[in-house]
DNA sequence: GCATAGCCTACTAAGTAAGTAGGAAAACTA
DNA sequence: TAGTTTTCCTACTTACTTAGTAGGCTATGC
């Protein structure tokens, strides 16, 4: 249960191109606005190229832009990018994972982990995460106290 | 957003304790059925018995038992000692990783994921997994038929 | 033609995940 | 008391991920 330095950085290097629509950036500018690391951040761009949510152009007016609209990019989408499927148990998928006798509804809590997993990441845009608004749903779970307990 | 092996053994062992219950069983028969590799198990085992969720006992009638009660004992508590905090960012809680400016509501979005895992993890008990009787909110999360599309 | 900037491959170094190996220590049994 | 069983502990292997570096190639605009 674990958010990857390459998960992290993807979504906030998309977050920071959205800011600049319609203009875009350099790897440069959004690893200084970022703090990402430059070259590392230079793979993960890659990859969310070839995932067709942003395009690249090279030379001396070069960089990224976004292709796709901030309110159709879901945090989900970035992340599968950057990271793989949201939930898997022992790199698997949970339906694929075995459980022998006692164990078996194991598999019931998993796929409900990753049901739940979908509703906040599924639901949450790139342009509510810049607009500092997010999801209904997202906003009552922020809105209980033990929510910021650090546990 | 990986459930380690571990994780995933830890809950299942555990699991198989309440299952035999007044009864323990030996490291070599919780691995067999369910399936773990035995000294892998036995590394877990250890930890989970110092974080005193179970008892160990040596010689030619010894084994392990649990402690607590069933009922008592959440997945979250299990999760927590063989893996670790539920949720992280780059190995940090949510709330210590900084975002500059156009990402700052990002923090929040993890935050978010947090607790919704905590709605599911912390309710749902070793009994209840054993009982195959999961809590309701985690049942009517279940009972969406997209929660199981593979994705 | 030159500077800029993305693209690609390869490498290092540290850390974690998953699993293995072997022996010491404790406890029961004959 | 000797032997068996089982936990306990340390150390090791293998593979992958994270983070970062180095350097050359390719495309683009002035």
């Amino acid at each position: 249960m674990h958010v990857t330095a390459r998960a992290d950085y993807a979504a906030r290097a998309v977050i920071e191109l959205a800011a600049r629509l319609p203009a875009g950036a350099t790897r440069q500018e959004i690893a200084r606005s970022q703090q990402i690391p430059g070259k590392f951040l230079e793979a993960i761009l890659g990859d969310l190229r070839r995932a067709g949510i942003l395009e690249a152009h090279r030379g001396a007016t070069g960089g990224y832009r976004l292709v796709a609209d901030p309110v159709r990019i879901t945090l989900a989408d970035v992340i599968r990018v950057a990271e793989g499927p949201l939930a898997a148990v022992r790199g698997m998928p949970p339906e694929d994972v075995d459980y022998p006798g006692s164990a078996a509804a194991l598999a019931n809590v998993w796929i409900a982990v990753r049901a739940s997993l979908r509703d906040v990441l599924e639901a949450t845009t790139i342009a509510d995460v810049l607009a500092k608004q997010l999801p209904e749903h997202v906003e009552s779970l922020l809105a209980r106290p033990d929510s910021w307990a650090r546990r």
